[in-house]
RNA sequence: CGGGAGGUAGUUCAGCCCGGUAGAAUACCUGGUUUGGGACCAGGGGGUCGCAGGUUCGAAUCCUGUCCUCCCGACCA
């Protein structure tokens, strides 16, 4: 069969390309690291998008939308910003094509230069700082709390299915504040609010920090960060907030009166989560059969093959199922009844299972006559016989208890893939051998951590959100230490 | 951007070394039998061999260029 998935312990990597293509999430395309993203992987994203969209305006947000293209010159005002993303900028040179005086299709009219490059945004906080200073005024401007859902461009040499692609799909909080305290408190809400959606919804424990000085984001004061594990041992950011103090307000000369009638700079923040995040939630929850997709995000909740012989049971069967149908659905359940007669029923159990749907009941002539269904979870492969008096509510409380379940399990395995370690020799041990996030003392320069990456390809997470302090060694170079630090190799 | 592998039917691949009418399995269409874990029989349709040049009487096959993908590295969300 051609749909079947490489494991994972054969070819990791090779199991995650065969689970977003054969799962019908997304496909190649005709464009150097770009990617189709399909109806099924979309819908993910759909959901996605929409329930952390409702957490953004419950939180006082509004959407808004700023230009794709931006001037080459604003992206120089930041010194950092251009720092961090100069190097994987497409870059808008001509705004015309005309006919090959040869013959040769399309190209480039020479005579159509554009006075000023136009930038692809890499992200937006140059152009939206340029605009925030026309909005900005006074401290009653403030706070400004704007949230846009975009696509960004940065030129990658390498890219992989979701987890990093030249263009992907993402969302962009950019927001400004009378005060740093409130820039900050903002920046943390962010954060939690990130933290609350992947583990509550994607069912992906994560772990809050802040990021090293050298993994901060180019121009913020301080990135803060949630950070998950993959079942192959290795980190993935899931979402970053940055505090990014005045540098933008004095880069784009953004300044209000304050109450005593002084002119200051604004603070600011912005944060993001991006398409990447349907690559965690794969890379998390899925086996060697398919995806695993936790209830409250998976496009279709709950499916319902037919087993049949002839037209006369075929439509016993339906009728039932409709009305289990209009049961689930009365209670906002995704459903799907799977008649299709062009496949059998062990092909569409094959086939469900490798789209990850969480529930799937089976119902035959069989069940029909002792009243029940067969009810199977995708979770854990789990099946049981139900009665159908009370298939509804059984169904409700199952998708609950799976999506529990998928957290429980993955945070377990993060849990113990949490490691100290106190000496070198066990800290490069236990990344070679073990993987996920060890735990160790760090001195605190760049320069150690430097040293650490580029013999271990390991880099410093995270440094958590209330660490315990605590004294000690830096695992490389024995200087005195206050606090752990987590390291791991990542994404 | 460096190293390696690859691109032939919707999909997975054979054919290429040694140039001579483009193949298999699966999927698809029609009819029939089936249906509790990826059904079976019979018939049928489908390919500018990634793209562009070149060599040749003749190119999927040889040569050059180019695009795309995968894996490994450097860089990064």
């Amino acid at each position: 069969m051609s749909k079947e998935i490489t494991s994972r312990a054969q070819d990791y990597s090779q199991w995650y390309n065969d689970l977003v293509l054969k799962g019908g999430l997304a496909d190649y395309s005709a464009v150097r690291g770009c990617m189709v993203i399909k109806p099924y992987g979309f819908a993910l994203w759909e959901n996605m998008r929409d329930t952390l969209d409702k957490m953004f305006k419950d939180t006082g947000h509004v959407n808004a939308y700023f230009p794709l293209f931006i001037p080459k010159s604003f992206l120089s005002k930041e010194a950092a910003h251009v720092e961090g993303f100069a190097k994987e900028c497409a870059v808008v040179t001509h705004y015309r094509l005309k006919n090959d005086p040869n013959g040769g299709g399309v190209v480039v009219d020479p005579e159509a230069k554009l006075e000023e490059e136009l930038i692809v945004r890499p992200t937006s906080e140059t152009i939206i700082w340029n605009t925030y200073k026309d909005w900005i005024q006074s401290y009653r401007d403030l706070p400004l709390l704007i949230n846009q859902w975009a696509n960004v461009v940065r030129w990658e040499m390498r890219t992989r299915l979701f987890l990093r692609t030249a263009e992907f799909l993402w969302q962009e909080g950019h927001t400004a504040h009378a005060t740093a305290e409130e820039a900050v408190a903002e920046t943390v809400q962010m954060l939690n609010v990130y933290a609350d959606f992947v583990e509550n919804w994607m069912a992906l424990p994560v772990i809050k920090g802040v990021k090293t000085i050298s993994e901060r984001f180019a121009g913020a004061e301080d990135t803060y960060c949630i950070e998950a594990l993959m079942q192959d041992g290795k980190a993935l950011q899931a979402g970053t907030s940055h505090f990014l103090g005045q540098n933008f307000a004095k880069a784009f000369d953004v300044k209000f009166l304050n109450k005593e009638n002084q002119l200051d700079h604004v603070w600011a923040t912005s944060w993001g989560v991006s398409t990447r995040l349907v690559g965690a939630l794969v890379m998390a929850h899925s086996d060697d059969q398919g995806l695993i997709l936790p209830p409250r995000i998976a496009p279709l909740q709950v499916v319902i093959v037919p087993i049949y012989k002839g037209d006369e049971q075929k439509a016993k069967i339906g009728a039932r199922a409709d009305e289990i149908m209009s049961g689930l659905k009365a209670l906002g359940i995704r459903v799907k009844y799977d008649d299709n007669d062009n496949q059998r029923p062990g092909w569409k159990f094959a086939e469900y299972e490798m789209k990850g749907v969480p529930v799937r009941i089976t119902l035959g002539a069989r069940d029909l006559e002792n009243n029940i269904a067969e009810v199977a979870r995708r979770d854990s492969k789990e099946k049981r016989n139900i009665s159908l008096e009370g298939i509804v509510t059984y169904i409700k409380e199952l998708l609950e208890d799976v999506q529990q379940s998928m957290f429980n399990k993955a945070k377990s395995y993060r849990d113990e893939h949490i490691t100290p370690a106190n000496s070198w020799d066990e800290f490069e041990k236990l990344l070679d051998e073990k993987g996920g996030f060890i735990s160790a003392h760090w001195d605190g320069t760049a320069e150690t951590e430097e040293a650490i990456k580029e013999k271990t390809k390991a880099t410093i997470r995270c440094i958590p959100l209330d660490n315990k302090q605590e004294a000690g060694k830096c695992i490389l170079t024995g200087k005195p230490s206050t606090q752990r630090v987590l390291f791991a190799r990542a994404y």
